[in-house]
DNA sequence: TTCTTTGTTCCGGA
DNA sequence: GTCCGGAACAAAGA
C-alpha cells in the first residue's frame, strides 16, 4: 500500500529518471482504472515535456505547460521505468515484493529519452486526472486537504485547535485528511504505537505532552521511511530482489497476536475495527 | 461465495 | 450548520 513516505521515493525516482522529458506516444491498455480514462487524454499529452512532479499528501502531480496530471495510486498502483532498448524494467518504489504482471500494465507513456513510464494496477483503485493549470486552486481532491505532516504550522497550537471541540478518537483524528494530509491506516498504527496512546483514546483530553509526541512521531516515523526508502533506491537495479526492508519498521500494523517490541513490556499485539479500518495496538503500554 | 484491502464520498442521525 | 460513524465503491486474490 503506497503511503505518503512511498510516494514521495517514487516522486524522487522519477524527477531523477524522466524529469523534463517529452512525452512522444501514449498506450492505454485499460481506460477503467477509478474514474474512467477520457478518450482525449492521450492527444491532450503526447508532445508535452514534464517541467516537474510535486507531491500533496498522496497524489503527484506532473506539471506540463498548460496542464497538470494529478496520479493517485490507489492501494496497488505503481509506476515503472523501463529502458526501451534492452526491455529491461526497473522500479521506482523499493517496497513491492513481486514483480509487475504484465497484464496488469494499464497505460503506457513512452518519452523521448529511451525510456517508458508504466502504470501498473492489480487492483485498479488508482487514477489520473488531467487538469489546466488555472485549475489548480479548485481541484477538489486537493482543495480540503489539511496540512503536509511535515508543515511548521503543524504544531501543538494547531492541533489543539482542530481537536479541542471534537469528540472523535485520536486514530479516527488522525486518518482525517483535512486535519493532517497523508497519513494513512499503517502509519498511524505506527505512530500511536510510538506515542503509546491507545488508538481509542479520545482526541480532545489529550495532555500537551502527549499530542507533542505524537507530532513528533508522525514526522519522525515518515522521514525515517523516507531515508530508509531512499538509499534503497539510489541505484534501482540494486532494488531487484531486495524486498521486505519496507516491512521491518512495522512494530504493530498486521502483527496480531505478536509479543510487543518494546523489550520491557511484556504486551500483545490486539486487533480491533475503528471505523472500518483494521487498528492495531500493544494492550500493555498503549493507554 | 465471502472476506479483505485502500481513500474518498455520501448519507442519516445526533 | 456541523460532526461523526457507517456504508458504498472501485477490482482482484485468497
Amino acid at each position: 500500500m503506497p503511503e505518503l513516505p512511498e510516494i514521495e521515493i517514487v516522486r524522487r525516482s522519477l524527477l531523477k529518471t524522466i524529469n523534463k522529458a517529452k512525452i512522444t506516444d501514449i498506450k492505454i491498455k485499460n481506460y477503467s482504472l477509478r474514474y474512467k480514462i477520457p478518450n482525449n487524454f492521450s492527444k491532450q499529452l503526447v508532445g508535452k515535456k514534464i517541467l516537474t512532479i510535486s507531491r500533496r499528501s498522496k497524489y503527484l502531480i506532473f506539471y506540463f505547460e498548460k496542464k497538470l496530471l494529478l496520479i493517485h495510486l490507489g492501494m496497488s498502483g505503481r509506476l515503472l521505468i523501463m529502458r526501451i532498448r534492452d526491455k529491461k524494467v526497473f522500479k521506482t518504489s523499493f517496497y513491492y515484493e513481486l514483480d509487475a504482471i504484465e497484464k496488469h500494465n494499464h497505460i503506457y507513456f513512452k518519452l523521448n529519452n529511451g525510456l517508458v513510464l508504466i502504470y501498473n494496477d492489480v487492483r485498479r483503485f488508482g487514477f489520473f486526472k488531467l487538469y489546466n493549470i488555472h485549475e489548480l486552486k479548485n481541484i477538489p481532491f486537493l482543495k480540503k486537504l489539511g496540512l503536509e505532516p511535515f508543515d511548521n504550522l503543524l504544531n501543538l497550537q494547531y492541533f489543539k485547535n482542530f481537536s479541542k471541540n471534537r469528540k472523535k478518537n485520536i486514530k479516527s483524528l488522525l486518518m482525517d485528511q483535512t486535519f493532517i494530509a497523508g497519513l494513512g491506516n499503517i502509519y498511524v498504527n505506527e505512530v500511536l504505537f510510538m506515542s503509546k496512546i491507545h488508538p481509542l483514546r479520545k482526541c480532545n483530553n489529550l495532555s500537551s505532552k502527549k499530542i507533542l509526541k505524537i507530532i513528533l512521531n508522525i514526522k519522525k516515523i515518515l522521514k525515517l521511511s523516507i531515508s530508509k526508502g531512499g538509499s534503497s533506491i539510489k541505484d534501482f537495479s540494486n532494488v531487484l530482489g531486495k524486498s521486505g526492508k519496507f516491512q521491518q519498521f512495522f512494530h504493530v500494523y498486521d502483527k496480531e497476536n505478536k509479543k510487543c517490541s518494546r523489550i520491557s513490556c511484556r504486551g500483545k499485539i490486539k486487533k480491533i475495527q475503528i471505523s472500518n479500518r483494521s487498528s492495531f495496538y500493544c494492550n500493555k503500554c498503549q493507554i
